[in-house]
DNA sequence: CATAAATTTCAGAAATTACTGAAACTTGTG
DNA sequence: CACAAGTTTCAGTAATTTCTGAAATTTATG
């Protein structure tokens, strides 16, 4: 490995990372490179950079692309594929978080959903079914609430991070306000 | 391995789980069987539900422990430790959020931090540093917005949730509101 | 459609991670 | 304080995952 001593701080990081996020080291590894590039990247190019196996990169790249992590870009008079990953941090944390559901989550609740879908046929069944509810209940309003805020401009999405916890106080504030209103007297500005 | 029917699919399935998670098979077996339980268990209990060594389980339980996802009860007249899950699904999820941020978030962000304090010895360098502020200013945001949210009580979180992206909605209808309280006019319920 | 460049596949090797059983250790009790 | 019940540790083994290099495949182009 050749890199700029920082570039290889952070993809020497990424790549123990790895393990932790699901994914493994020299996945983790492409990707922050790709990522801190300035330029796309051919495979070859990654190759040289982390010192690993042309058919590593090959199967590795093909697993960020799974996961829609980077996005392959052509250069003119040049057959080879380059990658790269999206600008947009943003959109970048979308994709984790659509990809991680997907992988993490949705299994999960279909078999909750089938299991609770049994007779039980014990009383441990019955109590196990119980507690099954719960979490299908708490991952439901959780997903639900992700399906909702999936679709937001990064704007708003930002907007709605730096509200955080304030948003309950915003609604105290708003019923406040309403009934303040109702009664004509001038309210507070938040 | 000998447990009736549901619980043996729900436990099989966190083992296979497991490894998307960042845990091993049995660690996610033995916390699918002590979150299912209506009863604690102790380490014996286990081994024979799963079939697996003794000694896997005193480590997967220590592993458990360490993510604080399991109590230990005492049982009188009875020296063994018995295990079960908080019954609270809510908190299970705040303790869930807490240990993966603390494992899969706060490496990465004090990397990030280092890194960007040192100087760059080059334009590669200079732009990999633009590329990890981006990527570290988003990471706080939403750090920044967990710490906030994280010491709601369920209930509160509950709303917030089912809010969703209507929070920002409520944010225009606050400011329209806000406008027509001023106006001594009539406001809107929502 | 032949060729050459680029990419992918895949079987086996290497590395890592998980699991076991035996031994060591801890703790409560007579 | 000796014993027994319970728990943990750890070295070796098993299982799994990752990586490689050679061969096969695909693709653009003259």
């Amino acid at each position: 490995m050749n890199l700029p001593p920082l570039l290889q701080s952070f993809v020497l990081h990424f790549g123990e990372m790895g393990s932790r996020w699901g994914i493994n080291r020299t996945v983790g590894q492409i990707y922050a490179l790709l990522y801190a590039s300035s330029q796309p990247l051919c495979a070859d190019d990654i190759v040289e950079a982390l010192s690993i196996s042309r058919s590593n990169v090959s199967m590795s790249l093909r697993e960020l692309q799974a996961w829609n992590l980077v996005v392959m870009k052509h250069i003119p008079d040049d057959r080879r594929d380059y990658f790269t990953t999206p600008d947009d941090v943003w959109q970048i944390l979308r994709t984790l978080a659509e990809e991680r559901k997907k992988r993490e989550v949705d299994p999960t609740l279909s078999v909750l959903r089938e299991l609770l879908m049994q007779r039980p046929g014990s009383e441990e069944e019955r109590h196990a079914q119980a507690r099954l509810a719960e979490m299908q209940s708490l991952i439901e309003q959780l997903t639900k609430w992700y399906d909702d805020v999936k679709h937001l401009e990064t704007e708003q999405l930002a907007t709605l991070l730096t509200l955080g916890a304030k948003v309950t106080k915003l609604l105290d504030a708003k019923d406040r306000i309403v009934s303040l209103g109702r009664k004509r007297t001038e309210p507070k500005t938040s």
